[in-house]
DNA sequence: TATTGTTATACTCTATAACTATA
DNA sequence: TATAGTTATAGAGTATAACAATA
């Protein structure tokens, strides 16, 4: 039981952060840089602070990360339509090619990886690394819950 | 094709590193240090620049983390005993003891999600897992020895 | 001459706290 | 009074570059 199956999980993606990082060396662009253009790409023109809540980051964060990506060209900023307090960032024309890119890029690794494993077992991996994501975020929740709670019951009794 | 396999081993490692930093906050560990300490337990005692090739960090890096390690009573730097140059950095007790609970909690948290796969997946699963670290390993380090034939063709022709 | 570890400096990601404008 | 976003400040992780001691 040298190496278990949670080693070779945390390897996959720590492998894959290290590559984004090597690979966007010297660019604007960071793997915390792309999970914000991957949200916006997927919802569409999206305040801050709901950018914010979807990455569990501070909104503080959210305000550099955009400021790099508006300069860089690939998000825009533009005045929310009824909320004067808020603003709506959505991918420029670059950023809507940049996610197009990225998003084939990635399915065509997604496929190359499931290639690696033996035809008659890739069912049973997708359904079980399913399983597996499915089961850790509700662990980590749980443990997130009870932490909170004995925080609130000790710390700040309201 | 919405959620991808790869999608789904990425968020596994996010999960996991983001509850370590949880459960590190207001201590002197982190999930940085928790890899030197893995790589100390594992090795024994070691150099500082093995730490850094093991860790594919720079030695500047490792003297800081080494620094809080050492500090926080869980490393210890002795000097080496044939070459003056280097350094030899052990576990103390305290580091001994806090790398057995984590191994023993890091293998139940390994069976726990397993646990989740059903019966029949297990096996495919682990194989399959192996199969994609593997396979992602091998992809990487082509693309960075290309990347690095790219960059010394081009900028630094000696 | 090459290697080991360090000091100096800088950039990215992240957090908390205080503030402004608006709801 | 609460929310959206910003400025100010700080800490962790990382990198490059220059340097001292040793091989």
């Amino acid at each position: 039981m040298s190496v278990t199956i949670l080693d070779r999980l945390l390897l996959i993606g720590a492998l894959f952060e290290r590559d984004m990082a090597r690979a966007f060396a010297g660019t604007p662009l960071s793997a915390a840089r792309m999970r914000v253009l991957w949200v916006v790409h997927h919802a569409g023109p999206t305040r801050q602070h709901a950018l914010a809540q979807a990455l569990e980051v501070t909104p503080r964060n959210i305000t550099a990360l955009v400021d790099v990506l508006e300069e860089a060209g690939y998000l825009h900023r533009a005045p929310h339509p009824t909320d004067r307090r808020a603003v709506l960032v959505s991918l420029t024309p670059l950023g809507v090619e940049l996610m197009q890119t990225t998003v084939r890029e990635h399915g065509e690794l997604s496929a190359t990886l499931l290639d690696a494993v033996r035809p008659d077992d890739r069912e049973a991996v997708e359904r079980g690394v399913e399983a597996i994501a499915d089961r850790l975020a509700l662990l980590l929740a749980e443990a997130e819950a009870q932490g909170a709670a004995r925080a609130a019951a000790s710390g700040t009794p309201s």
